[in-house]
RNA sequence: GCGGGAAUAGCUCAGCUGGUAGAGCGCAACCUUGCCAAGGUUGAGGUCGCGAGUUCGAACCUCGUUUCCCGCUCCA
């Protein structure tokens, strides 16, 4: 873990946040190439949810919330809870569950463990002007829930997708950028009828397993956890976790609930009409019916939900993980390799002119970078720092999949050398079949 | 939140029993017809995480604090 954290800062991909004024615990910024690999791998998701499938709508609502959402959702109640230590079991318990043994003298005073932020609105503050930034990105997909039915008539079974952020006021922030107080979710809310549930729920861990392993993540470092009954979260009927063995331990990368009808229900006015399985509690500030009509008996029905859940954040940390490699090669040196797969690189092709001070090298090297960018298939970078073997490795380092270099031969005769990153093995093109060498190399492995 | 460890240049680290900071790598400029990080020359970077205290004098001692790591705890 510490050699990944290293290099993510060391080539900028991740800093710690306000670092200059000595840091806040559970923020992470991401530098230069931190924010291509998160992008490429957000678009990734983003591709295979919405674009590849004819069931799926995106979304991307606001961040700040209203109380209601969250007291509807259960999270009010789930989320803020009084808490006390323990000084002698050196436990932490509910102030209304501490046990008979702790004496109070023992205890510390309650501390309020709130994860949810709150923030004001308006320009009064007071406890009625203020707003939740929300906890998970799933909630205001139900909030929206009619909206989009009702834009894009759609029926039953799809589903309505969203990344973004979200905040959790984490006790303890920890394991770099696993555990954090702001992060970014990629959440589907996928609508079924209720007794498919179970079976959309299988094939939801199965699609999911498919996907992270296009992104590099080997099948073998993915356990499935069946999260048993007294675990479950509030609004669960049966969750998988696809857990990762992560630097510092097996742990969740994603989940996948079966939130039945909990939150469309909760959402909804008039729930005894409804049907409605899950126990709600009553919302009399709910103006919409959450419900989809069967056109047969005319009766309204509350559609169950099956959410997978991955964490962006999480999913870059194990992406690197994976694809961090070092090599012993001859004359004991050594190479360190991110062998991402070429789709998340954030840097798809480095040109490198062999010489730097070279007019006629970097010049051609900087119009053969302008055409490949022209291409828009990520960014292509030109490489001019002067030496050719640091050049390969820094690239190497950070996970670039093609080096292109052009040498005094290009000049003459039009060809360049390519430089595959895996395999450091090399092969002399002509400047037209850089293009489609590229190509390919993105093709391959990706999710499309 | 508790216990333990750590914080010195961009990175890795040195700095003896307190006497106002060093190295390698990296970086920048120039030179080098150079394809897998170790060619040459020159140069720019730190007040030692932050704040107090002790002392004639603190990177070094004491206290507090912030952040990171490990173990508990917590974790929709």
């Amino acid at each position: 873990m510490e050699e990944l954290v290293a290099l993510c800062k060391r080539r900028g991909f991740i800093f710690q946040s306000n670092e200059i004024y000595g840091g806040m615990q559970g923020l992470y910024d991401y530098g230069p190439l931190g924010v291509e690999l998160k992008n490429n791998l957000k678009q990734s998701w983003w591709t295979s949810m919405v674009y590849d499938r004819d069931d799926v709508e995106g979304l991307d609502a606001s961040i700040l919330t209203a109380p209601n959402v969250l007291k509807h959702s259960g999270h009010e109640d789930t989320f803020s809870d009084p808490m006390v230590d323990c000084k002698s079991c050196n436990l932490r318990f509910r102030v209304d569950q501490v046990p008979e043994h702790c004496k109070p003298e023992d205890l510390t005073e309650p501390r309020q463990f709130n994860l949810m932020f709150k923030t004001n609105v308006g320009p009064i503050e007071d406890d009625k002007s203020f707003a939740y930034l929300r906890p998970e990105t799933a909630q205001n997909i139900f909030t929206n829930f009619k909206n989009v039915v009702d834009s894009t008539a759609r029926k039953l079974p799809f589903g309505i997708a969203q990344i973004g952020k979200a905040f959790r006021n984490e006790i303890t922030p920890r394991n770099f950028i696993f555990r954090v107080r702001e992060f970014e979710q990629m959440e589907l809310e996928f609508f079924c009828e209720a007794g498919s549930d179970e079976d959309w729920h299988n094939k939801w861990v199965e699609l999911r397993l498919d996907w992270w392993e296009r992104q590099g993540i080997k099948r073998k470092a993915i356990e499935l956890y069946h999260v048993p009954a007294d675990e479950l979260a509030h609004y669960s009927k049966a969750t998988v976790d696809i857990m990762y063995k992560f630097p510092h331990g097996l742990e969740e990368l994603e989940g996948i609930a079966n939130r039945t009808d909990f939150d469309l229900g909760s959402h909804s006015k008039n729930q005894a009409e409804l049907d409605i399985k899950a126990k709600v509690i009553e919302n009399k500030a709910s103006n919409a019916k959450l419900a989809m009509q069967d056109l047969d008996t005319k009766k309204w029905k509350v559609p169950f939900v099956i959410e997978p859940s991955a964490g962006v954040d999480r999913g870059v940390l194990a992406v690197l993980n994976e694809a961090y490699k070092i090599e012993s090669l001859e004359g004991g040196k050594e190479r360190v390799v991110l062998s991402l797969k070429p789709h998340l690189s954030p840097i798809k092709a480095a040109v490198i002119p062999l010489k730097r001070n070279h007019e006629g090298l970097v010049s051609l090297a900087a119009k053969i970078k302008s055409e490949l960018q022209n291409l828009r298939l990520g960014r292509i970078l030109i490489e001019n720092s002067g030496n050719i073997g640091k050049s390969y490795r820094r690239h190497d380092e950070v996970g670039t999949p093609l080096c292109i270099t052009v040498d005094f031969d290009s000049l003459e005769d039009g060809t360049v050398t390519l430089r595959d990153r895996d395999t450091m093995k090399q092969k002399r093109v002509s400047i037209e079949e850089v293009k489609e060498n590229l190509q390919k190399m993105l093709n391959k492995g990706t999710n499309v």
